[in-house]
RNA sequence: CGGGAUGUAGCGCAGCUUGGUAGCGCGCCUGCUUUGGGAGCAGGAUGUCGCAGGUUCAAAUCCUGUCAUCCCGACCA
């Protein structure tokens, strides 16, 4: 391609839209452009980027044995409504588009595919001889971000490639499982990326074991824990840790004391000079269920911990059945406007003990009237410990499970942190790293067959739902994850695998017919031998070329210059700046060579 | 949805306090010179100051509303 025909623009300055170097650059470079508030049109540039990485994802799924093909993204709401996610996904989390069709009908854009894929296993899949069976596509999704970020980091619609597997039972799920993380990390290790695959949390997505592939970097949404010997990584979501030995309590005897200005750990630590570790601390959560219902749940934990909200959401869910419901819309801490629902009087913020008692809850047909009462394992071995009095401005000191409080039941519900000791070996500790989730895979189990009817005959003629897995990679954002690791003062420094072109030969001066002559004979020999070449042929000074080929990162820069005279030319390095003079005769092979022991 | 900020030329910004003919840098167009790291000189074009009301002789500026974009948060008593 011929610089000087492209629809080429480079910005000298950062759009103010974007904060993070990866946007700014992406912007700047001219690879998109904002379209609206996270959409972007993907330009010439960028859309070569696309198909890069699109191409490995791809090779690495066939290689498995997966099968291309491409779904709707039209999706009528007959099959949410059979999955039972049509209102979680339009009213809890309402991130799905959806509308009337001109007959009245509700449909939506597909946010992922779990139910058209289960609709489409449930029609063809009869037998166990035709499984298992894997199915991928690639497409653009469409998701109602609460917040749009970062450019392609969190778009409102964005580039996937999502694949659904089906099979007989939980070993033969395992085994594609298997198979995609190993082609998963082919995937991310040929894009050029420093990533790491961590244990995580299912999610909305649901189902049992999931694995999340995070790219490291400082703007990352997420959170990863990993020990120093790489034998545990996972999402702060997921992670567990041993907590902190707790500190002897220094109460002995048991009463309730005044103790004002306490409502937080810290001040009622530095009152009482006790350590946070010989405080219960109780926490009011309010969850709503898909059927209207509020259930108060009071959690006691150590008062040098935290909750994990993401573990309390999963609790919630697994009490669902309880309370006549099947999913959880909202898990909040509840502020001062929504107590006013339920308390029949004022709550004591900030001293509310563990046995909080079930009349602060108002008789009201939508309010559960008990307090589901959880602890965290972290509170189970406390002796003598404080922990608030039910009264404003007082504490208990000296309390014991059974004798002042009854233990409530003991959950895992405790944020795992840094610094925290790892199960494995204690000796290894918890680090803290950022992380951009880049792909997600699951096994799904039987959640969406069963729901929605999806069922084989097995070899004893047994109708059984079928098993399923799910695997996700996000093909956007994963290219802009790679110029975020990977830029500098100048500009991206794409991986040799996934740049839009591999070489970019700059005249440097177009008044010089020889150095003219030179590039487009190089320009030809380089498309001849298969490789990607840009030519800058544009009437631009060789300051302007230079800084435009830095900013828009291609791996190997010519230059047609002062060295024509020896018959050479100049050939950088974009990565590391390198410069060598190499013989006319030899830049093709040469250029061949090295793009070929980078993408090895 | 809550909090914060910003909307002025393609991009980055000033002007607003104290109302009075809309500015700067880059980019763009023309010409000449220049030609290996975002050239110099000369000339030129480009704005319903986000939108809608209001106050006023007069509004980019003051008031009200509204829309859009970006950032932080959705969380511990």
């Amino acid at each position: 391609m011929r610089l000087s025909q492209m629809l080429f623009v480079t910005l000298r300055e950062s759009p103010a839209e974007a904060v993070i170097p990866s946007h700014q650059l992406l912007l700047r470079a001219g690879y998109i452009r904002r379209t609206g508030s996270g959409v972007y049109s993907y330009l010439p540039l960028m859309w070569r980027v696309l198909r890069k990485v699109s191409q490995i994802v791809r090779e690495e799924m066939d290689a498995t044995g997966a099968q291309e093909c491409l779904l709707p993204q039209l999706q009528p709401a007959e099959l949410w409504q059979e999955s039972g996610r049509w209102d979680t996904y339009t009213k809890a989390e309402g991130i799905m588009f959806a509308f009337r069709d001109r007959q009245d009908r509700d449909v939506a854009l597909g946010p992922t595919h779990e139910e058209v894929i289960t609709a489409i296993a449930k029609d063809m899949i009869r037998s166990y001889r035709q499984l298992p069976q894997h199915l991928y596509q690639i497409q653009s999704k469409f998701r109602d971000e609460i917040r749009p970020r970062f450019g392609l980091m969190r778009g409102r619609e964005f580039i996937m490639k999502d694949g659904y597997s089906f099979h007989t039972d939980a070993d033969s799920l395992k085994a594609t499982y298997a198979d995609m993380d190993r082609a998963y990390r082919n995937m991310f290790r040929r894009c050029g990326l420093d990533f790491v695959a961590v244990e995580a949390d299912s999610g909305a997505i649901g189902g049992s074991g999931s694995q999340e592939f995070m790219v490291l970097a400082d703007i990352g949404e997420d959170e990863v824990l990993y020990t120093p010997d790489q034998r545990y990584a996972a999402n702060v979501e997921k992670a567990t840790s041993i907590p902190p030995d707790a500190i002897a309590s220094p109460f002995t005897t048991t009463e309730k004391r005044p103790t004002p200005n306490t409502a937080t750990i810290a001040t009622l630590a530095a009152l009482a000079h006790c350590s946070p570790t010989a405080i219960v601390k109780n926490v009011l959560y309010q969850v709503t269920y898909d059927t209207g219902l509020i259930v108060l749940i009071l959690v006691s934990i150590r008062g040098d911990q935290d909750v994990n909200d993401v573990k309390l959401q999963n609790e919630a869910a697994r009490m669902a059945a309880d309370f006549g419901a099947s999913t959880v819309l909202s898990v909040e801490v509840p502020d001062a406007e929504m107590q006013q629902k339920w308390a029949a009087h004022p709550l004591p913020l900030g001293y509310i003990a563990p046995d909080l008692g079930d009349n602060y809850i108002a008789k009201t047909a939508l309010i559960h009237p008990h307090f589901v009462r959880l602890a965290d394992p972290t509170v189970v071995e406390l002796k003598n410990f404080a922990t608030g009095a039910n009264e404003a401005g007082h504490h208990v000191f000296g309390a014991n499970w059974g004798e002042q409080f009854d233990l409530p039941k003991v959950v895992d519900l405790r944020k795992a942190m840094a610094g925290d000791r790892a199960h494995h070996d204690p000796s290894q500790i918890l680090q803290s790293a950022r992380g951009i989730e880049v792909g997600h895979i699951f096994q799904l189990g039987t959640k969406y067959s069963q729901a929605m009817g999806a069922t084989f005959t097995n070899e004893a003629g047994e109708e059984m739902p079928l098993v399923m897995g799910c695997y996700g990679v996000g093909v956007s954002r994963l290219a802009q994850s790679a110029v975020e690791q990977c830029h500098d003062k100048d500009g991206i420094i794409w991986p040799v695998a996934i740049a839009p072109y591999q070489v970019i030969i700059v005249i440097p001066n177009m008044s010089d017919a020889d150095a003219v002559a030179a590039a487009e004979t190089l320009y030809a020999d380089c498309e001849a031998a298969g490789l990607e070449v840009l030519l800058d042929d544009r009437t631009e000074r060789a300051g302007v070329k230079f800084k435009d080929a830095d900013l828009i990162g291609i791996p190997y820069r010519i230059v047609t210059g002062r060295s024509l005279k020896q018959g050479k030319v100049e050939v950088v390095q974009r990565a590391t700046k390198e410069a060598q003079e190499i013989p006319l005769g030899d830049v093709v092979a040469t250029l061949k060579d090295w793009y070929e022991a980078a993408i090895a």
